[in-house]
DNA sequence: AAACGCCGTTTCGTTGAGCGGAACAGCGCC
DNA sequence: GGCGCTGTTCCGCTCAACGAAACGGCGTTT
């Protein structure tokens, strides 16, 4: 499989980096691991593993340890994280509309992005009370399932949704929408009213309300949530919808879309 | 400063693999920046610097602005972040008990490791309660201000307590101690109490209560705290280090260290 | 509007850094 | 004790990465 080496007529880059790389990635699968492991998944020599894995270990990138002899992650892919987090425009300037929406609605409010054809949460802000949902931060999903991942699907160009909406759609729980026919509809209808539904199609005992920020070209760039458990979100959900909507759109004009073309 | 090129007996590593590992943690400084200005602060040249930013492009550990041209850190790194966390044992051990300690005070237990010289939050658990303390997972702060920071101190060889306690000790707030002799002297009470205290030494208006966890050679693998606003924290503060104390000795025990040498 | 300066990007010949097969070393298990 | 499995090290060959310099795009200056 080897990498992307396709066309490929832009600049080429470093071997070694790449190869440090995918081997930084298949810890993200599974760890700890040995050498001899990672180098026959990968197709590289084990001394080659071994030399790539001694430079990330001095960088604190991996961790070894001296009694098993197994590498994992290490310490420092927090910092960069953290650096990461920090520095993400889309979330600095949610952040406030975030709290804004915790405040009023009184339950979570998420942030995602676009990663890899999925999705991952970038950022929570969740309410002062006993029973609330929480996510995990980092955390990815596939696209056709739960409202933040529909609302992105929605809003997507035409191929990535159909490429995305093809069976077979694994269900998360009983409540995912497993025919593609049926998604497709309700794609369409979620980008006519503007926001996206989700009463435990990700998760069971989760209701959710989803909106995309939408950047000069009208491609989702992120995706707000409120969410909380199903029962008592439920009533609220046609309220906490019209005032994300009214959020986002806001947050989608400061990234220069066009005030109401929809 | 370059790397730590000391005497480095131990197997060699890939250059260009440890070259790429400081362009990405150039970023954790400040971002998003340019190739040149890249280049120069690391003293290697352009075009070395445009492949290797080019190389982590394609695995997303990078952002390129096509508008600005300048680089960035990529969602990947949240990807691994994510990855680590999850399978951070310590922090699969810690979580149960944070909860616990969570539900029985009713504040926010804090999981910290020690990394490169610092101490950086890797979980929390919070209460449900209005108000309450939240921490940053993934920030980092010195050794010498903050019950947390002071429980690794306490719990660390004789040598890196005698560096970390050298001045100048930067004050982080008024209560920060700044005195090493003072902060020594402090050190051997917490060692002999069991755990730290801190009462706004590293946030104005937060109190906190921290343990240690060792493992089998009594070297602090992690430390747990319980904080909350200073002022109802202070009244609560022998009942919770009490049952901290007795929480992260069970930890402890799990990690391997012999049962009450202290 | 032409010239300059600064940027990121690409080229290209040279070379030494990294590759990998193979040998070594440590460990647990028949 | 020998076998099979690790992770680690060695070493000569080679080709991939290096870097100086040229390129081209862009904004500001003259």
């Amino acid at each position: 499989m080897s990498t992307r080496a396709e066309g490929a007529p832009a600049g080429r880059g470093v071997a070694s980096v790449e190869r440090a790389s995918d081997v930084l990635f298949c810890f993200a699968a599974d760890s700890p691991r040995g050498v001899t492991e990672i180098a026959s998944e990968l197709g590289i020599s084990k001394a080659v593993v071994h030399r790539i894995l001694t430079s990330l270990v001095q960088r604190d990138l991996v961790a070894l340890d001296p009694a098993t002899r197994l590498y994992s992650l290490g310490p420092a892919v927090l910092e960069l994280a953290a650096a990461y987090r920090s520095q993400l425009d889309v979330r600095a300037l949610a952040l406030d509309t975030m709290r804004d929406l915790v405040q009023s609605t009184d339950e979570t409010s998420t942030l995602s992005i676009l990663h890899n054809g999925r999705r991952v949460y970038v950022d929570q802000v969740t309410p002062g009370r006993e029973v609330k949902m929480t996510v995990e931060i980092g955390s990815s999903f596939p696209l056709h399932a739960g409202a933040s991942s529909k609302a992105f699907l929605a809003w997507l160009p035409p191929d990535e949704r159909r490429r995305h909406t093809e069976p077979p759609l694994a269900p998360l729980t009983e409540a995912t929408i497993v025919s593609p026919s049926e998604l497709r509809r309700e794609l369409d209808r979620i980008r006519e009213q503007g926001f996206a539904v989700s009463l435990g199609e990700r998760q069971p005992g989760a209701g959710s309300v989803a909106a995309p920020v939408l950047d000069e070209q009208l491609r989702p760039v992120a995706v707000l949530s409120v969410c909380g458990p199903l029962q008592r979100f439920k009533p609220e959900l046609a309220a906490v919808a019209a005032e994300l909507v009214g959020a986002t759109r806001a947050l989608s004009r400061k990234l220069g879309a066009p005030p109401e073309p929809d």
